[in-house]
RNA sequence: GAGCGCGUAGCUCAGUCGGUAGAGCAACGCACUUUUAAUGCGUGGGUCGCAGGUUCGAUUCCUGCCGCGCUCACCA
């Protein structure tokens, strides 16, 4: 920047920047005599003012609160932030090509439905004025995935948000973005490889290698294990709750009830229990006392109990349980996925169940849907179908170790603005009502 | 929803065993025409999250509230 190049003006210019202002400048490259990479200014102009002082460049902008309600001073920045919406840009865009090249199409299925299926979730409920009808915004777009392929598109997906009116937390955000993909004539064994490959190619796509760094663990996507939920509860079974059990031991109630029995003696885990649940139930809650939080290296965890999978196919030969897996990465849970149950009559009876535990008191469990047993009484393929969440998976590929760093504008509780204001001018126009109510 | 922690200048942070506050950077002014976070000199800037209580006196102690974080609960 020389007064000889830029004129008069132009230097007038320049001395009344700000850092923060954006301006375009003419000239040529050139590097100084410590080589750094320089502009050699010959016409300047003014493009924008920033009006607002920006944080201190050394430090950053590190208070979370302020990096989560002002994003966009975040952004400007934190160099690392800008990096990890970039790699999160790459994960979706790898997926999409991944899937795009095994022939699935990607489509769009309601985000507002009048019954909230899919999940077990509470979902947000919301108002239609002109058809005077209350809708839910969606907890997960499954069953309506799944209606496209009675329509014959064997190969879907979906990538867009999911609602759910729940805790927010590291791992949790209101609304959160999910992958879901269903396949005809697969099942889940088919779907377990399928994941390796999509999540092992994606992990390249976006840092360049398989391996990644969470929670001060390395984590190879290229290297999966695969465990029952049964060989997981075996396999962790904590030593203060004597002999681990074996496979008969989950056959029904009362064995599981004794189970149960010797972790409570162990005192060592507080698992929920209601005897008058389903086994199954018990045995799921069992696995996350037990098992969860050591399952860091990518697992697939495969055969779940029927009576927490509405939607899933029975195994064949074991018919209390289903053909399902759920992923878990450096403790997370990212993915679900299973062999789509198509009996229509079946699937009648699994949401009958459902009611039954929606009497008992199940606040999530899963609605009746009588068009979704009427599409499948119309001929689903055998598929498989699974879910991903993007934001975790995210998380995992960026060392994140909240998902409120990988959402540009996560859910925080609203400041009221010009509160200060608002009282300043209400003392002014109205004082005389201090104990007004 | 519960427990714990935090909230001081635009940012990053000190500090006051209770006597209404400081630094660095940023901003502004002047000088310098150059450095790769940080040139020099000077100046301005804070109802110490909000509201009560105790006290002669509260930013400091106590209570409540608000916001955020962590853990737990909840979360197929």
């Amino acid at each position: 920047m020389k007064l000889d190049f830029v004129g008069e003006k132009g230097f007038a210019l320049y001395k009344l920047l700000d850092l923060g202002d954006i301006i375009g400048v003419k000239g040529y490259l050139f590097r100084t005599r410590t080589n750094e990479l320089s502009i050699h200014v010959e016409e300047i102009h003014f493009l924008a003012k920033d009006l607002l002082p920006l944080p201190e460049k050394w430090h950053g902008l590190q208070d979370v609160e302020l990096r989560y309600r002002q994003r966009y001073v975040d952004l400007v920045m934190n160099e690392d932030v800008r990096k990890v919406f970039v790699a999160r840009s790459k994960v979706v865009s790898a997926i999409r090509r991944f899937l795009d090249s095994r022939g699935f199409i990607e489509v769009e299925t309601p985000m507002m439905q009048p019954l909230a299926g899919g999940a077990a979730a509470r979902p947000f409920t919301t108002h239609h004025n002109t058809l005077d009808i209350d809708l839910y915004l969606r907890i997960a777009p499954e069953l309506y995935l799944k209606r496209l392929t009675v329509g014959g598109l064997d190969r879907v997906y979906e990538i867009n948000r999911n609602f759910r009116n729940e805790g927010i937390s590291t791992q949790h955000n209101p609304e959160f973005t999910m992958l879901e993909f269903y396949q005809a004539y697969a099942d889940y064994r088919v779907l377990m490889d399928l994941t390796e490959e999509l999540l092992a190619q994606v992990a390249r796509d976006v840092n360049g290698t398989t391996k990644t760094t969470f929670n001060g663990h390395e984590i190879d996507f290229g290297d999966w294990q695969r465990l029952s939920m049964r060989e997981a509860i075996i396999k962790y079974w904590p030593g203060a709750a004597g002999a681990k059990p074996h496979m008969s031991d989950f056959v029904d109630a009362k064995t599981v009830g004794a189970l149960v029995k010797r972790l409570h003696d162990a005192k060592i885990h507080n698992m929920p229990y209601d005897p008058a649940e389903p086994a199954g139930k018990t045995i799921a809650a069992m696995f996350e006392a037990v098992a969860e939080e050591h399952l860091i290296q990518p697992t697939i965890l495969y055969d779940f109990p029927v009576a927490i999978s509405p939607l899933s196919k029975n195994k064949p030969d074991e018919p209390d349980w289903v053909e399902r897996f759920e992923l878990f990465v450096g403790g997370l849970e990212i993915g679900n996925a299973f062999s789509e149950l198509n009996d229509p009559e079946e699937q009648r009876r699994r949401f009958e169940q459902q009611l039954n535990e929606k009497e008992r008191g199940d606040e999530e469990a899963h609605a009746m849907d009588e068009d979704y047993i009427r599409a499948l009484s119309y001929g689903m393929p055998p598929a498989g179908g699974e879910g991903i969440g993007i934001d975790r998976l995210t998380m995992l590929l960026t060392g994140s170790r909240s998902i409120r760093d990988v959402i540009l504008f996560p859910l925080l509780r609203p400041l009221q603005p010009g509160e200060i204001d608002a009282a300043d001018s209400e003392e002014e126009a109205a004082p005389s009502t201090p104990n007004d109510k």
